[in-house]
DNA sequence: CTGAAAGCGCTTACAG
DNA sequence: CTGAAAGCGCTTACAG
């Protein structure tokens, strides 16, 4: 068995190179205690300034730190996470399959961690798993994790939240509706995206309009289906049970759910689709069935991922800034002080008009 | 200034919820000290225990295991790395822009450390950047890295491999030539890909053959070109200079490069593409033509990221291990020992053939 | 095969 | 404002 739980090259065990790693090119690195000799204080003071206490004369604390810009010291985090009973690790725990989303996350929330001295610790799960709830606490308890970052759906997991709270975890959810305290949240904002989407559709004339739903498993299934319906709302229109068709996120199923929409008598002449992999299917069905796209009928997507840019025609989509979310869950994660307040349109999701959507068919 | 390099929420600044944190729900983590004294041994036994020392009684060993069982006992990482002044984390550093392979790339890392208690730390930059081999060398160093694993660019970086040598960190280089020692390779055998493309494309009677080759600082460009011309030679057909033209990688050098050769006369029957991206962009390019594919020109690519089947015609494209790769890779830099001999053939490409390539033209 | 002492590089009370 | 002592949870020599 070499399922231990324990990382397995040991330096009894059996370790080769260990002995040649003494040997390594330069000197030691500085620690606490030389600093503190070479600037004639004691350790704790120089722990007061790395810390950034606010207990240091002045004079002390500038002596200090020409000794530590000198030297390029820099605490060891190991040592101090043992002291401080907490790591600086940052985990994201996710489940969402699409790469880009996946990518986009993570450079954003280094990002926001940027200078800090945090890391960031991935960690896909399967909230499916038998063992989910477990493998996450003993993730974080072992880790002793500073803090993780939960984008959907794991976001959306109750019992995510609450294992958190109970093991006095840090975390910030990431989701399309405020499901938890303030400084838990980061929100999403896909209901005004998709009113967008409503409105540019009506603007072009369109009124029997179809839309293909996420998993019901998904919030943001429902807010974005919510928020088309309220742009539509404006304008006096509205869906029918009949115009709403349930896909899973999923290129195959935006096929699959276009094979249905198109065949109908009569057609619809737009079709949103709850994200972008699923207008791609639908482009896909339509291509098949030998119809035009906008010319015959107009396919809007959701999220603004690589896959609109490179299907034909490009697709028009809502754009969502996965990356600047991730930048602010990270900041509010570690408690960074910002200069600017924040500018909220930024994480506001935006249309992005290109070639699959045109006015309605004559 | 909020760019210290140290983590900003300290105990003295400021840290209104540091007094909740005391009061978790639940008992105290056990530790070596509680496992020493409930099995009745001292703590060196059981870390004997923990780091499989050969040098204990198994009726001991029994003993320390059964009360590690009984109280969920995991050594703390933070501790252990501590005396062990390394680590137990593994960073990935990686400028590979594509999402879909850094997710597959980070999928096979985990797949390859899970149960060994290692965790994965992501580590995107700039190898433009004048500051890269100081941040790497910081990032290394600081953490105490286990070691890291380098995917492509930064694994043909020789700067990278001298530094991580200098200091004594484990690597292990992933590229699609062998660049290095053994030890701290994994090769991608790019060339045999290619070479399976060219024979596809030759058997389908194809004598007019363009290669879209990626940019120069790629070896994997350089891989895929000698590979195709080697599949080609095999039928006794050979590249001239006109028939290849330099790309990017990207979608958009994909549609500059197709708009460039679908304009020649006479006009290329079949363009074998040094990635999928690119290939999508010659698709593009031959819908703007008014070409047809595969009746007018027979498209190839390579990777297999999801991009290939979300085009329209789906692309044949050469198939390429990422997440079986990144395995190997962890496997190999955490020195699991395998049960089964490695499988060589599940980390070589293999071509994938759908509709965008189809018989020449008559 | 097993253990007592010292140490890894930090921080926490507790004094002054 | 500053410091000496003890401790975080492990492992390393060194003994036996």
């Amino acid at each position: 068995m070499n399922s231990s739980k324990t990382p397995s090259s040991s330096p009894e065990a059996s370790s080769p190179e260990s002995s040649e790693n003494g040997v390594e090119g330069g000197r030691r690195r500085a620690t606490i205690n030389d600093i503190a000799r070479l600037a004639g204080v004691s350790k704790k003071t120089v722990s007061r300034v790395i810390n950034q206490s606010p207990f240091v004369r002045d004079e002390t604390r500038e002596r200090i730190e020409a000794v530590i810009a000198e030297w390029g010291y820099a605490p060891d985090p190991q040592a101090r996470g043992l002291a401080f009973r907490r790591s600086f690790l940052i985990g994201m725990i996710y489940d969402n399959p699409n790469p880009q989303y996946v990518v986009n996350m993570q450079l954003g929330l280094l990002d926001g961690m940027r200078g800090s001295g945090f890391e960031l610790v991935v960690h896909p799960c399967n909230r499916a798993s038998p063992t989910f709830l477990q493998d996450v606490r003993s993730f974080v308890e072992r880790q002793k994790l500073f803090g993780v970052v939960l984008p959907p759906s794991v976001s959306e997991d109750e019992r995510v939240a609450k294992l958190l709270n109970e093991i006095g975890c840090s975390y910030i959810r990431i989701a399309s509706v405020e499901l938890d305290k303030p400084e838990h949240m980061i929100v999403g904002h896909d209901r005004m995206g998709a009113a967008a989407a409503a409105q540019h559709i009506v603007g072009l004339g369109h009124k029997r309009i179809a839309f293909i739903s996420g998993p019901e498993s998904f919030r943001s299934s429902h807010e974005r289906r919510g928020g088309f319906e309220d742009g539509l709302a404006e304008s006096g229109l509205k869906l029918t049970e009949n115009d709403i068709v349930q896909g899973a996120y999923t290129f195959e199923s935006g096929v699959a759910c276009g094979d249905v929409l198109l065949a109908r008598t009569p057609r619809p002449t737009a079709i949103f689709c709850g994200n972008d992999e699923m207008a791609a299917g639908v482009l896909q069905s339509a291509r098949k069935a030998g119809l035009s796209v906008p010319q015959d009928v107009s396919v809007v997507g959701f999220d603004d991922f690589q896959i609109a840019q490179a299907v034909w025609p490009p697709l028009t989509t809502v754009h969502t800034p996965t990356r600047e979310i991730g930048k602010m869950a990270a900041e509010k994660l570690i408690g960074v002080e910002r200069r600017e307040p924040r500018d909220m349109t930024k994480t506001e999701p935006s249309l992005v008009v290109r070639e699959s959507s045109g006015p309605v068919p004559v």
